[in-house]
DNA sequence: TTTATATATAACCATTAAGTTATAAAACTT
DNA sequence: AAGTTTTATAACTTAATGGTTATATATAAA
């Protein structure tokens, strides 16, 4: 995943209407006002956040009649997981690291190390 | 975590000057200047930049000097990590959901399930 | 054919974000 | 005491966000 895709997914993901809509999307693909109805904001905002959620890979969109269902998409979830979890990875390490130096500096007061 | 945290979590991981800023402090604490280093953004931009990660509590400051060494913190890093686990989850419960469906019609092709 | 429903688009406004340069403040160095 | 280094703040510009209302488009229903 490219950073600028990075950049787009976690975007997408720093706004609460956005969250709530991929959270309703998890229980199954949806029409725009099915997603509109338990917000108080406008339908037009509503497909605006849809937009930026579909910029993002994070959903697609379907064809219905009039309706364009709206549906989860994995891949740009999984990719943006991974990303979190390499970083968590590499944080524990760096704290490991200073445990150790921690376990030393006791160990090193007690007499060098042979 | 409320939503606001999630909110300024998402929004500090947005952006890939932040990214590699977290990166880089995975390899243990470091200066305003050291993190600038790397950059061509001049080093007010930098911290405002540092400004935007500690707001979300990814990363903390400390005193050294005229320094003000820059630390990762773990928990909200943890924290949004569990949020897209939590998704993932949901998503691919939904999905299994669908395989289900999808197994149920397959059969039904053949004979009424008992 | 007219009307209703679902969605998208345009035009606009207010707020926030990311960058800049210039300057201030704090602590070290000489 | 004077100068240097490190960081933060202020003031400004430009662009992006999130919302609005009004309107256009596509399809279904009467």
């Amino acid at each position: 995943m490219s950073p600028a895709d990075l950049d787009a997914t976690f975007t997408a993901l720093a706004d609460p209407t956005r969250r709530a809509i991929l959270a309703r999307l998890a229980s199954g693909e949806a029409s725009v006002m099915e997603l509109a109805a338990p917000f108080q904001i406008s339908q037009p905002a509503i497909s605006k956040h849809l937009k930026v959620l579909e910029r993002a890979g994070l959903v697609s969109r379907g064809r219905d009649a009039q309706r364009r269902p709206v549906r989860a998409e994995q891949a740009r979830v999984n990719e943006a997981t991974k990303w979190l979890e390499n970083y968590r990875r590499a944080l524990e390490g760096s704290f490991q690291r200073l445990d150790a130096l921690l376990e030393d500096l006791q160990a090193a007061d007690k007499g060098p190390t042979p």
